[in-house]
DNA sequence: CCACTTTCTTGACTCGGTCCACTTTTTTGG
DNA sequence: CCAAAAAAGTGGACCGAGTCAAGAAAGTGG
């Protein structure tokens, strides 16, 4: 990822140190809760309101600049890479999510069997299972 | 569905009124909220504690009668027509809801093109979009 | 550098859902 | 069929994630 400020400014977006370090958080620690983000931006810069920290993440997800997912049972989390239609697997353990690239290709994804005359934008897809680290310990008992 | 007694019976569930309405009422209205159920069971039976209808939608979906889906920035939706495999197609505007069978076949959403060593049991998807009606009116403005 | 707009802070509040202690209903098995 | 045991239901407190709103503080553009 770019640098921040030049993110910020190319979507027409006020430059504020708690963007910045919400950018940069969402950056390193992917796939994080808000809660998490919150805690890695006061980290950077001291303190934040948790309001400027969702604030922040609901306009760069409305920009396209970071990815909104919410899997069932867990608060929303948040990446960097997004417009490039890859999906996630989520471990119903241990809540682990990584990122898996479009079994179909390229944004096939957005074609259901009969789209009832919708007009469908988003597809949106996650597979849920166990991780390799929690199938051993299941078998180890 | 057949008989709701013999649902809960072929299950090894107890069988009591709030749990016959809640089966019911999920089969009544499909893609119905916790709360819009509750309204409905005690249209039916005359009351039911909040907890009665979370408890009962909650084994049921774990015993596989019903399914629970969390569309993000909506409450959870129950519906009956489980293991199927199917999806949803979900209205950005007005929210509603409808099924589509999975655009590749039999099961086949159960394969990532990278499983990274996961045990993948189920494949959830949602297709976002806007429907006919909310179509047809944002073209009128 | 100043006025104006946008964003941030703080704190109350909503909503969906869970927890808990206790009562009621269902099931079991003599 | 009845009583004891097990399972569910009730009501109310509670929790976590997220939103709302008003005033304070920054950012922006001339």
């Amino acid at each position: 990822m770019r640098e921040p400020a030049d993110i910020l400014r190319e979507h027409g977006l006020s430059i504020t140190a708690q963007r910045i370090a919400v950018l940069r958080a969402v950056s390193h620690r992917p796939h994080s809760t808000a809660d998490a983000l919150t805690e890695e931006v006061r980290a950077e810069i001291g303190a934040v309101s948790k309001q400027a920290v969702y604030n922040a993440l609901g306009i760069l997800a409305d920009k396209g600049v970071i990815r909104r997912i919410q899997p069932a049972g867990s608060p929303a989390l948040y990446e960097d890479r997004a417009g490039d239609n890859h999906h996630h697997l989520i471990c119903r353990t241990c809540g682990k999510t990584v990122d898996v690239d479009c079994a179909t290709g390229e944004t096939p994804c957005l074609t259901a069997s009969n789209d009832a005359g919708f007009r469908i934008d988003e597809a949106e897809v996650i597979y849920w299972g166990t991780c390799p680290q929690c199938l051993a310990a299941a078998a180890r008992g």
